[in-house]
DNA sequence: GCAAAAGTGTTCCCTGTACACCCATGC
DNA sequence: GCATGGGTGTACAGGGAACACTTTTGC
């Protein structure tokens, strides 16, 4: 190794990247958590996905790395949201060094900034022995986490509705590559924490040219049977940069 | 000085604050920057006026520092909008000489956290001799600007519609305590880039309760005087917590 | 009187919202 | 046959956009 090299492998004492991912269960809005450990192994509690980064990594980069080294979910479309850096979100001592314990860095003043996404429901990790226990757990049951944990999430729930106006297709990444009516209701009712009219939500639906109907539709339900939609990617974006234009 | 005051004057050598101040100016928007000397005190360049922070600060103690500092000015208020990150914004050497230079620190990765606000027009600094050159410039007719000063300029105009969208009240910052409906008007279609219609635009200043005509009018003007209106902090509370609560 | 900006109403369209019933299927 | 969710249309209200002329004042 030389020191280049050396120096590409250094953490950033001063620096970290959170991943706030959220995905919709049994129609509540929920966070990705990864479990804490102690130096013996045990869990001790829950905490985003997030680390230092390295000297030299871009910021990007090292949201969608740790995403990966500590869930092994990849391919997740993070983008940044906020930065979080008052000195009293390191006050907990009993946070630091736990940090200092597992990333072998004396932790100096430590700012993190905050990444987001939508994602589909249960998600699988791939099977790595590497990763340790997650758990997707409701926005409104969390746990005690550490730092400003909690502040980083509260934050991310406001934003993710931002974003959804801003750029509806995020909504898509959420859901199945095909979907029922239902499904994308319950997620617009999930992320704007209110109930929406079933048919004032159909007529909404037609009016969008990049939710196109197919003609598969469920199977082996107690009830009539659901036409599935799909998301089109060309059509939105299409109508996207025509929007713009104007 | 003890220790803890030694380490509350470090500057670190990783964590930057960088403040986009933007104003309307000739019916045009402008950015404020700060002129950048090289060691002999000689003028090179410009730039905008952002820091290293010091360890132990806050990111928003450090941003209201680091313009007053710079440019003389109070009582802006600056928020956080974006954390740039990329490895390659320190990519010029010629810029991270002069930082280094300057601050005396020899700089690491660094990253910075942007601020932005809208002030008033023309905003004065108060006279300080240890306060550099100023200079407010059309965001069309940017200089040269070191490490990626432009890009955060352009993000910060995009973001800062947003803004006015979601708190409308800011667009008052930039306008003086008494202002006519052309006053408001010039900003609205400066920052949105486009003609508003004149008497929509009337209707929708009477819709809003917290833009207050006032029994002032113009004085010494070759034409109909106009009439003064003036923002109201209250109303404007009032009717946005009661939006909040629908 | 003329230049320059102030001020004022109506119409249309589009979008959002409220609201209730029949349909298809599995059990 | 009943429970479960699927799927459909109409009417009203509010907001945004288009559009032109008279008023006031200083010179």
């Amino acid at each position: 190794m030389d020191a280049q090299d050396e120096h590409k492998e250094m953490l950033s004492p001063y620096v970290s990247v959170d991943c706030v991912l959220l995905s919709i269960d049994d129609d509540k809005l929920t966070v990705l958590l990864t479990g804490r450990k102690d130096e013996k192994g045990e869990l001790i509690g829950y905490k985003l996905p997030g680390s230092l980064i390295y000297e030299n990594e871009d910021l990007n980069d090292a949201a969608t790395r740790v995403l990966s080294d500590s869930t092994g979910l990849r391919r997740v479309s993070l983008k940044q949201f906020r930065c979080f850096g008052s000195p009293s979100r390191t006050s907990n001592q009993l946070d630091v060094r736990w940090l200092e314990a597992t990333s072998k860095v004396k932790i100096g003043r430590l700012i993190t900034v905050a990444y987001l996404a939508l994602c589909k429901k249960k998600r699988k990790a791939p099977a790595r022995t590497d990763v340790g226990p997650i758990c997707w757990c409701p926005i409104d049951q969390l746990p005690r986490l550490p730092f400003d944990h909690k502040e980083i999430i509260e934050a991310a729930v406001s934003e993710i509705r931002l974003w959804v106006e801003k750029e509806p297709a995020i909504v898509f990444d959420y859901l199945p590559p095909k979907f029922t009516a239902l499904q994308l209701r319950r997620a617009y009712e999930v992320i704007y924490n209110r109930e929406m009219d079933v048919r004032n939500f159909h007529k909404k639906m037609s009016s969008l040219a990049y939710v196109v109907p197919t003609e598969d539709r469920q199977d082996g339900v107690a009830h009539r049977a659901a036409r599935y939609f799909r998301f089109d990617k060309v059509k939105y974006n299409q109508q996207r940069s025509r929007f713009n234009k104007i």
